[in-house]
DNA sequence: TTCTTAATATGGATG
DNA sequence: CATCCATTTTAAGAA
């Protein structure tokens, strides 16, 4: 006896009803495998046609529709939504949301059940989980070692919030220079670059044209952007994340990986 | 008889050999729910402790490990990866994937399973999919209609290639000046207009200081982006998408609905 | 709520 | 492949 899964009958008017009351319940996950055509109409208009898919309704309303290819549903609509609704229209199951805040509908026409289940997803209230190597750690990491940008740096601050926008440090090099570090963990954008720009121009402009360096921080640079930096007077400071974050590529054995810290050590 | 779905066995021995073939044919979806942990280690380190989740394999390798809420998978793993390999330990199941692409591996630890199916979904070759109200619509419905953004705007280009980024609009006011036309669909954020600000410098600095204008179009703009753009000789002119895709709450009769273009008639 | 930014962003177009 | 950009981005955090 499984009391996690229920497979729910595939005769139309029982299988409403339950997915209906379900659905009222609120504390349990809905899956469907199912053919379906699907409509959605809110911050865009979107319509997929006809093709077997999986329908999830999570507890907290979430709706995901999947289809049998790449890491996004095909159509979805967010948790904090309106009611749910099942109905059956002659051989079809339409399921019908509204979602007020975003003034978004969801319709989907299943035409052809192969599965529906209810998924009774127990969550350990002590269940932990962890992110390591953000943005955050490595800017944690970069005040802890600033030679790894600079020889001498010194860290003066670090968040500082700007009329518009946030910095990430504020330093002072070896030559008492103030210098604005912008770190990404990713490759450097044109986007990252004006940013950059943006809050050396503003403290420039209050505090004096050249007494103000900019370095920005990024895993890599296009060559665009390098010069781009440099003709705005600014610097680029090439830090591969993963020298700071080193991937384990395969644990040896598994047996022993308990935890991040075995894997990782 | 069902020739979509198949419920594996969910002894052990059995199912990881039956997941382990259906891997290597590559042509089926699988499903477990199951309670489970897991590890990624990539981009980032992520560890989630034992819960129950649902894990979805797709065909063409995308791997998503969901939980009980949200709209994001707790884990995941883009496709174009390499092998998945099921393997038992103990009264465990663990999955195992490398994506060689980007140096990250996943390991789940499968502790209880609830359910496993394959699902072998369908997809029409003449499947269609459709997107109405996207940025690109905004911009043609602009082109089309330059008073939504001011009277007598004459355009003159679009999607102009500079050296740093793309121009959106170019046109000539009733004045004979120069506009550049940067569309946003969504509330204008600090990017945008260092985004604008970005491309007029560049036109400015060549054709001269007061002659060239600068426009961003938004669905909304927050006061301080107001006062930047203005403190940078920039506009900010607010169309609300929705006026120009208006969203049909509710259709009133669902038999009636077959296409996009019954939906919003 | 509004605003701001990071994200394993994802995905697509382009060179 | 890298780069650049829109996205129903999503989600978190702060004001």
């Amino acid at each position: 006896m499984n009391d996690h899964i229920k497979d729910l009958p595939l005769n139309l008017s029982d299988l409403v009803n339950e997915l209906n009351s379900i659905l009222l319940e609120g504390r349990k996950m809905i899956i469907i495998a199912a053919k379906c055509s699907s409509l959605f109409d809110g911050r865009i208009k979107s319509e997929v046609g006809e093709s077997d898919r999986i329908l999830i309704i999570k507890k907290d309303g979430s709706i995901l529709l999947h289809g049998s290819e790449g890491t996004k549903p095909e159509q979805w609509q967010k948790k904090k939504l309106g009611p749910i609704k099942f109905i059956q229209r002659n051989n079809n199951i339409i399921m019908e949301s509204y979602r007020p805040r975003t003034d978004e509908s969801f319709f989907i026409t299943l035409s052809k059940i192969h599965k529906a289940l209810i998924y009774n997803a127990h969550s350990s209230l002590e269940e932990k989980s962890s992110v390591v190597g953000d943005e955050k750690d490595f800017v944690d990491f970069l005040v802890q070692n600033p030679k790894a940008i600079e020889e001498g740096l010194v860290i003066l601050e670090r968040e500082r919030n700007l009329d518009l926008g946030f910095i990430d440090i504020i330093a002072r090099d070896k030559n008492g220079l103030l210098v604005i570090v912008e770190v990404k963990k990713q490759n450097a954008t044109p986007a990252d670059a004006y940013q950059l720009e943006r809050y050396v121009k503003d403290y420039r402009e209050r505090m004096g044209k050249e007494s103000i360096r900019g370095i920005l921080v990024a895993n890599n640079f296009p060559v665009k952007i390098k010069q781009y930096l440099k003709a705005q007077g600014l610097e680029a400071c090439k830090i591969p994340w993963q020298k700071i974050f080193p991937t384990v590529k395969r644990p040896i054995d598994l047996n022993r990986v308990q935890s991040l810290e075995d894997f990782f050590e």
